[in-house]
DNA sequence: AAAAGGACCTGGTGGC
DNA sequence: TGCCACCAGGTCCTTT
């Protein structure tokens, strides 16, 4: 399932293939994804231009002439490049048709994901307006963490998966960052010193930018716009690894849950 | 106002 | 082999 670097992949993988060029047909198979795609996007979009592909958290924006396509992949979404001549599988559930032989696909088994059309200006759109700060950029910093989190006592792994605080820091990259920080995952966000936040900053801009580096962490759902599968799974320290021995110090990693999701961390190197 | 829990789905896995 | 319970990378919405 697609976390941030996960999507950043899929963003530089579909970008080129698509930018400048007009959407010739929507094929909507099935609409009923978490919001029911709209039935009158095929017309909405036919004979517009994708401008340009960009990111804000997960979500993928697709700026067209008139407005913008907002895609989320959910937990198992897929949007792959494909010619007209690969055959349908199941739950491939639309194709973007552009004026050559270069089609983007939507595949969805769960359909957790979401495809919708706005002509509002994108940043006040009310799936993205309530946002907090990207992690990638100069705005998150171990002063801002430090801020947000007076006065809250959650736990820190639910508190970095907050959306708004920052977005796009997942499951995976949550426990692998506490982990390489140090830090508890039930750790009350009250408790945490500024440079302690500070070092968990850099840590998670580390760890999420590798990830992209290596096409993005491939488990069950996750592969690139061409289908491949990523690397960065190889280089999880703690996620998915409960009973094995932490690597730094070779206690045994435990498994919680914290707020129904799997929680995995190293008892003697995180405090 | 903040925090916890439920809901939305399909598919894969492991136990019996 | 079949059936069942449980798990999964997200996040919005409702309830406490």
């Amino acid at each position: 399932m697609p976390e941030l670097p996960e999507v950043e992949t899929v963003k530089r993988g579909i970008a080129p293939h698509i930018e400048n060029k007009i959407i010739q047909q929507v094929i909507l198979r099935e609409r009923r994804l978490r919001w029911e795609i709209p039935a009158e996007l095929a017309n909405i979009l036919r004979g517009q231009q994708v401008v340009t592909v960009t990111r804000r958290g997960k979500y993928l924006l697709l700026k067209c002439t008139e407005g913008h396509l907002i895609i989320h992949l959910g937990m198992s979404g897929r949007l792959i490049i494909v010619t007209p001549e690969i055959e349908l599988k199941k739950h491939d559930h639309v194709d973007f048709i552009f004026d050559d032989q270069c089609w983007l696909r939507y595949h969805d088994p769960r359909r957790f994901g979401c495809i919708l059309w706005t002509s509002e200006p994108i940043a006040e759109h009310p799936l993205l307006v309530e946002m907090g700060v990207e992690p990638l950029e100069s705005e998150f910093t171990g002063d801002y963490l430090f801020s947000r989190a007076q006065h809250k006592k959650i736990a820190v792994k639910k508190f970095i998966m907050d959306n708004q605080i920052v977005v796009g820091v997942g499951n995976i990259y949550a426990n692998e960052s506490l982990f390489l920080a140090g830090i508890h995952p039930l750790r009350a966000v009250n408790s945490i010193s500024l440079e302690k936040f500070q070092q968990l900053v850099l840590i998670i801009q580390r760890v999420l930018t590798a990830a992209i580096a290596q096409g993005g962490t491939t488990l069950k759902d996750f592969t690139n716009s061409e289908g491949k599968a990523g690397y960065f799974q190889q280089q999880l320290k703690v996620y998915g690894r409960a009973g094995e021995l932490c690597e730094q110090c070779g206690k045994v990693i435990e498994h919680i849950r914290i707020s129904q999701r799997a929680s995995y961390f190293c008892p003697h190197c995180q405090l």
